[in-house]
DNA sequence: CAGATTAGGTTTCCGATAGGAACCGGCAGG
DNA sequence: CCTGCCGGTTCCTATCGGAAACCTAATCTG
């Protein structure tokens, strides 16, 4: 029932903490899993994620960059062309997002369904 | 190069993304890690977490028990007791999230270094 | 018997953040 | 000349997170 080793890793002041607030929020997961297959251009994340804004998409990227996660490649064209790739460090974590991808799922379904049941119950 | 299987799993409209969307947030990672060793009651949560109000808290619990996630079973006592537990749902949560927590640990010095490196550069 | 204590939750207020939409820059093509 | 292109930024509003106070009701304390 634990899932955990002793001494419940993030449930503390500690590096880990941080780095899990760095990623968890709407999009960057997303970003992340949208990189995962080599470099890509600012527009076609637009398009394939579908549903983010242009700005909310820069913030997310320019986060991702100070963080080590994300290198972005500018080329001074016209009109603009940006490129952004997965840092190595970024590209390790491929392998936790992929995890909570097959999660979703697998589960994606029975969490819906649980919701409807108690929006029902309502 | 390629983290996911053909036809990248969550960058649609599908199941998938908005269970993600769900746990996606601020502190949803870190409650279900505090929930991951068994029925926990809000105060110690509060406690062992640690930087979350107890509005929010309340919040996240109520959202993750409408999604079937979590299972919310108040005592009839004065002072009122309240326990919090994974249901059977949550707790297949509890592998991905470690996968995210163990690359926290191996990886969030790295992180915060990569994070001072930048800032010194500006 | 009056008042403090308890734990979970809610309310109020304020600052931070996300989202939509419109606009910018600067060159190519109609 | 004027429009389209792409990445980015700006403006405005709606929502969210956080701090702190308040609520309930039984039990403890003086």
């Amino acid at each position: 029932m634990s899932g955990f080793g002793p001494g419940d890793p993030f449930l503390a002041d500690c590096p880990a903490r941080l780095a899990v607030e760095l990623i968890a929020d709407k999009w960057t997961v997303v970003v992340l899993a949208g990189l995962s297959r080599g470099p890509v251009r600012h527009g076609e994340l637009i398009e394939s994620i579908g549903g983010i804004s242009r700005k909310v998409l820069t913030q997310t990227l320019r986060r991702l960059e100070a963080h080590g996660l994300v290198h972005r490649h500018a080329y001074a064209e016209v009109p603009p062309r940006v490129e952004y790739e997965l840092t190595p460090l970024g590209a390790t974590l491929t392998e936790p997002i992929r995890a909570l991808t097959e999660w979703a799922k697998a589960n994606g379904e029975a969490v819906l369904a649980a919701l409807d049941a108690g929006e029902r119950a309502l």
